[in-house]
RNA sequence: GGAGGGGUUCCCGAGUGGUCAAAGGGAGCAGACUGUAAAUCUGCCGGCGAAGCCUACGGAGGUUCAAAUCCUCCCCCCUCCA
């Protein structure tokens, strides 16, 4: 029995509540056999079945609705079939909302030398031991079953950029026919699964490839190949050039974006679910996000600043503790530190998120984007 | 009192005639980070806008074309002996 016949996946559904009058923005609902998520929305990493320094239960109280873990990481360590005996990811790091499992295609790119790829899939080198591994389209469905996560990502191939269109137009091919591949070999159809957009920067590429997508029929559409380093203008042009081609009536994630400005801009173009590392990453490396712009920490402006981070913020972080303090534990290298500021980055994204949401509903996103980019531009002209 | 070791740029510390404004750490200062090989990485770090010049290797002299490096005296620190 192919796949195409339940999608659906079971459980699992996406409902367009209301569009934004001045543009393209969405507000939505997905649900989830683990609950449902309010869109747009915004998905802390958690790579490695954590995200980074906090507990499920503080994720959770700043608002993640759904979290992203990583096939290729888990199945390294500890292992798929591990965690399938532990009675799956979500019990195995506690965590009773939605998980999203991105497929590997990533580190399939980042991994640079340590793999080669064929048109069966990707042979690689562990990062972690140097042991050589195969995933192929059948195995990272394998894997990600054994997971348990409520949204499967299929295997891609992400090309750099630049990329030439010879090179983008064969990748896309393989990509679509991992795609195909994909579908075909999911067995559990309570778990959905989302096709992603190659083709580098190439619009008629991209648009080929969303219509062989939609062939197969997939429960949401992901524009992947982006944030690999291009330059703004291409990101958003690619966005504003694919959104309109994906279905309506199915969720839109923009793969590993990003930047807050990058979000909103996107949100613009009709985008519902983003995923990236800055607000984690960077709060471990004292760059926090905040209402009136950048903080890196570790600057010498903040050593007798009793302020709070950001006195417009509601977190843990910003109700407790000064400037000062915050510098102090980053400097000395204290453990608190990074979760101080990971509490604080993503309760800024959590907030952004409902920032959105809120002007969506009230059909006055495009002010709302409109004063957010130009106070953006002003932070940027500001420190140069 | 005697014997030995040592004093290097903010700190630790390498350097024992030119390639030395002086290795390497640390501290300090700044930047980067976009489906996490990241609590990581990069740059700067004596002064003067650069070529170059000036000030620097405990202090004062000296040898030499050239001294952080060799010689003399002095000051200070450490270890051992009396």
């Amino acid at each position: 029995m192919s796949r195409e016949d339940i999608t659906p996946a079971a459980g699992f559904g996406f409902t367009l509540l209301h569009r934004d009058q001045g543009s393209e923005a969405r507000l939505g609902r997905i649900t989830t056999p683990h609950g449902v998520i309010d869109t747009p929305v915004f998905m802390p990493v958690g790579t490695q079945g954590t995200v980074k320094s906090l507990t499920p239960e503080r994720v959770a109280g700043l608002g993640a609705q759904i979290v992203l873990s990583n096939t290729y990481h888990l199945y390294l360590r500890p292992g798929h079939e591990l965690i399938r005996q532990m009675g799956g990811l979500h019990r195995f790091m506690n965590w009773d909302r939605p998980i999203l499992t991105d497929s590997g295609g990533f580190q399939i790119y980042s991994l640079g030398k340590l793999r080669k790829i064929t048109e069966e899939g990707a042979s690689f080198r562990s990062h972690i031991d140097g042991s050589r591994h195969f995933i192929g389209p059948e195995q990272c469905m394998e894997i990600q079953e054994a997971l348990g996560s409520d949204i499967m990502m299929c295997l891609d191939e992400c090309i750099p950029y630049p990329a030439d269109f010879a090179y983008a137009e064969k990748s896309l091919a393989m990509t679509l026919r991992w795609a195909k591949r994909c579908k075909d070999a999911g067995k559990n159809h309570s778990q959905a699964l989302f096709g992603i957009s190659q083709g580098g920067e190439y619009g008629t590429l991209r648009k080929r490839g969303i219509e062989e997508l939609i062939a197969i029929g997939f429960d949401g559409y992901a524009l992947g190949g982006v944030s690999v380093g291009e330059p703004k203008e291409i990101m958003r042009e690619v966005t504003a050039t694919c959104t309109p081609l994906l279905p309506m009536e199915k969720p839109r994630y923009l793969m590993g974006v990003g930047m807050p400005e990058d979000i909103v801009e996107s949100v613009y173009h009709g985008i519902d679910m983003f995923d990236c590392v800055i607000p984690t990453r960077n709060a471990r490396n004292g760059m926090l996000f905040t209402s009136t712009g950048k903080v890196v920490i570790r600057n010498a402006c903040y050593r007798g600043d009793s302020a709070p981070l950001d006195s417009a913020c509601d977190c843990y972080t910003c109700r407790h503790y000064s400037r000062a303090y915050l510098r102090h534990l980053f400097i000395a290298g204290e453990i608190l530190a990074i979760v101080l500021n990971t509490i604080h980055n993503i309760r800024y994204f959590m907030s952004l998120m409902q920032r959105i949401r809120e002007a969506i509903q009230n059909d006055t996103y495009t002010v709302f984007r409109d004063e957010f980019m130009s106070a953006v531009s002003v932070e940027e002209s500001a420190n140069h």
